[in-house]
DNA sequence: AGCACGCCGACT
DNA sequence: GTCGGCGTGCTC
């Protein structure tokens, strides 16, 4: 391909290329390209579209099949260096391999449009040379007043500053901040120059690693720029796996090659981004959901030049316009909210494997309890493996032992048994501190009605609504609705016979301040931990020993460090065993595992207590006796015998629609319509778990293939060809994870 | 994603 | 008789 696809010089001929657009299009559309522009594959560009402009981005030479009349011009080039080819492509695989539009993937990678044009001057103020600090008055004669005297001490450090930021920090007003300009005491200056970001110092000392810390850092940082490699960092909770690939970030920093660190997104807290800063003597850049628009802005164009050079966020950090890749970490590689479950349905971390093979870069995924996907590439030598096995610093893991909930004897609407009673009071008794795990959120995840056995369910969702006492509302975990609890039944139309149902974290706060009058309790979930800054005092507060006990959901599983913490309780073990989830039991390990791992990781020892009516189910066995291997091989066995993923392939088709009739029409026809061949198996239609979701009906069809077979083929010839209307929309979920 | 075209209910 | 609801289809 010719490298600018122009026109060519001293010719009237005018080229055509094909230019994707971020919209939800299968394929890119083919436009001229006018003399007097020149572009190469990347280019950003600007492109009438029906009666408008749109952005989009060149992806090759033009594909051809349409009338070559219907053909408009480029109208501009954006001033932008082209979006890189590995990323190009790694659009282009991630749309195949997951079925969606390939202009949709595109708009994943443009989620700033605001980026792609130079930043508006915004005017500034600073003070003018003319003014003489010392004096009464201003240049002119002008009185100095108090305001404007505060508009000058406003500028004194000679940042010059927007107006609005001006007024605020003066306490004046925008009137004076101009009549000040008018009368020539302060300078306008147009700014456009972004606030640059951070450049890490890969050469400030790092922790002092163990011998074993010590050589897995060596060889990670021997593979940064030896070509594609994916390596398992094993290492168990508390071993320091971050200190180890940190070496291998700096190395890729030396090398001058930018870094991607994926975390759960619940794990970007400021705690934990203080640990980068640390290190590389900045904060890093940082890429999630709810980033200011400004930042936003700034991050993108950062990383499309080239100058963020470590960028820590959530997994749509991954789809961002690196200029020069040279190395991928996903943390908690194990963890299920890599898997993005709506639009363009994908797994962060296998996409991240795919994007360092494409751009031939090391990916590093660190666990200390991966995924069976994961291990089983180990077992198959497509990935290395590096073990930490031992707590750092002389830390040791924590014991853990089952409480038998069948022998125990406990009060009706109580959930403490007497045996995790008793080790609350010993532990909090010896000045340590006590973690109370409940994955469950709310008050209770049922209200009936007792008149009538009535329960309350949310009015758009097959789902319970699940009171929060402290809101005082009911709320539906699943489309959000909320609403204060009724005054009576909706169906009986009783008065107040309303009876809470099960254990929720506050309804455990309740029972647990009754048992324990004299402690200090403290419940962290995602109703009470809204943003980085509530985690942090949470955590300044545990330090301070200023919580007895803490009562939370999982995300206290994550990533928190607090040095007197020995003991964790955890409420309902068998809670995630229920349902019929493919990775359940993996997933209540997984969950377990890291809780427990919460326990004594300083020097005092810890222990954890599991409550569960079935001590002897291969997921508690394993935990009591710290066989997490021998639990993965079991499951690996499991899988194996029923063709599951990792040894099959596994795709589900979602049919959903607010009208019923429809939405079933469409999938029975899909399931009339399904392929019979060897090696692959279509089980339903048959509704979704939550049948009904933000008042649209769900069937489900799930699709099983042996794993030589291209299943991603096999439903674009099948589900493709069905024509969709009355509001009726089919999603195919490749490799999925959620079951409901 | 926008925006236009097209077929069925309450209004100047 | 029209204005307008959003369902369906198209944009190189």
């Amino acid at each position: 391909m010719d490298p600018t696809l122009s026109t060519r010089p001293g010719t009237a001929q005018t080229t055509a290329v094909s230019v994707l657009l971020p919209l939800p299009l299968i394929a890119p559309y083919d436009y001229l390209v006018p003399s007097d522009l020149s572009v190469e594959p990347g280019s950003y560009v600007e492109v009438p579209l029906g009666p408008r402009q749109a952005t989009g981005v060149v992806w090759g030479s033009a594909r051809g099949g349409v009338n070559p009349e219907k053909l408009r011009e480029i109208s501009a080039v954006l001033d932008l260096p082209p979006m890189p080819a590995n990323l190009r492509r790694f659009v282009d695989w991630v749309a195949s391999y997951t079925l969606a539009r390939l202009g949709t993937v595109l708009r994943m990678t443009m989620s700033v449009p605001k980026a792609l044009s130079p930043l508006k001057p915004v005017t500034s103020y600073r003070i003018a040379s003319a003014v003489d600090l010392e004096s009464e008055s201003l240049p002119g004669g002008v009185r100095l007043t108090d305001a404007r005297r505060r508009v000058l001490n406003a500028l004194t450090d000679g940042t010059p500053r927007k107006g609005a930021d001006l007024a605020r920090l003066s306490g004046s007003s925008p009137a004076v901040i101009r009549a000040m300009a008018d009368a020539g005491a302060l300078d306008q200056i147009a700014l456009t120059e972004e606030d640059p970001v951070g450049l890490p110092d890969p050469d400030l000392p790092g922790a002092v690693l163990s011998e074993a810390q010590s050589a897995a850092a060596a060889t990670l940082s021997a593979d940064v720029g030896a070509g594609y490699s994916v390596t398992l960092l094993d290492g168990v909770t508390g071993s320091g796996k971050t200190e180890v690939y940190f070496e291998a970030i700096a190395t890729a920093i030396r090398a001058d090659r930018q870094v991607i660190v994926l975390l759960p997104e619940i794990a970007l807290t400021a705690d934990w981004l203080g640990r980068f800063e640390r290190r590389f003597g900045v904060r890093p850049v940082v890429w999630h959901s709810d980033l200011p628009m400004s930042e936003r802005r700034r991050n993108w164009r950062a990383v499309l030049y080239g100058e963020a050079k470590l960028v820590v966020g959530a997994r749509s950090a991954l789809m961002l316009p690196y200029r020069d890749l040279g190395l991928i970490v996903i943390d908690e590689e194990h963890d299920p909210s890599f898997k993005q479950d709506e639009g363009v349905i994908y797994n962060a971390r296998d996409m991240a494997v795919v994007r360092g093979h494409i751009g031939d870069f090391p990916v590093i995924l660190a666990s200390a309890t991966p995924s069976l996907e994961t291990v089983d590439n180990v077992w198959r030598e497509r990935y290395r493996r590096l073990s930490l096995p031992e707590r750092f610093a002389g830390a040791r893991l924590p014991d853990i032992a089952a409480i038998d909930m069948r022998e125990e004897t406990l009060d009706r609407q109580s959930w403490l048994s007497p045996a995790l009673a008793r080790a609350m009071s010993e532990t909090v008794a010896a000045g340590e501190q006590a973690m109370l795990f409940l994955n469950r959120r709310g008050y209770a995840p049922l209200t009936l009605c007792r008149a009538c056995g009535h329960r309350l369910n949310c009015p758009q969702c097959t789902a319970w609504l699940v009171e929060h006492r402290l809101l005082d509302r009911l709320q539906c975990h699943h489309c959000g609705y909320s609403a204060p609890p009724p005054l009576t039944c909706p169906s009986c139309e009783v008065e107040s016979r309303f009876a809470a149902c099960g254990p929720g974290v506050e309804r455990l706060a309740e029972e647990a301040r009754a048992k324990f009058p004299d402690l200090r309790f403290e419940i962290m979930s995602s109703d009470t931990v809204h943003k980085p800054a509530d985690a942090l005092a949470l955590v300044r507060r545990m330090e301070n020993l200023e919580i007895d006990v803490l009562i939370g959901t999982q995300i206290m599983a994550k990533g928190f460090h607090f040095p007197a913490l020995t003991l964790v309780g955890v409420i309902d073990a068998d809670l995630g065993l229920a349902g019929g989830d493919l990775r359940a039991a993996e997933r209540t390990y997984q969950l377990l595992h890291q809780v427990s791992g919460r326990a004594g990781r300083a020097e005092r020892p810890g222990r954890v207590l599991l409550q569960t009516f079935q001590p002897e189910h291969p997921v508690m066995q394993a935990l009591i006796g710290g066989d997490r291997d021998g639990f993965i091989k079991t499951e690996a066995t499991a899988r194996k015998q029923h063709n599951m993923p990792p040894y099959g392939r596994l795709a589900a088709i979602i049919v959903s629609g607010r009208n019923e009739r429809a939405v079933d029409d469409t999938a029975n026809a899909l399931g009339r319509s399904a392929p019979r061949r060897d090696g692959l198996s279509v089980l339903g239609p048959a509704p979704a778990p939550i049948s009904v979701i933000r008042g649209r009906h769900r069937r489900r069809l799930l699709v099983r293939a042996r794993k030589d077979l291209n299943i991603q083929d096999v439903l674009r010839r099948w589900v493709y060809s069905h024509k969709v209307t009355g509001g009726v929309r089919i999603s195919v979920d490749i490799d999925p994870y959620n079951f409901m």
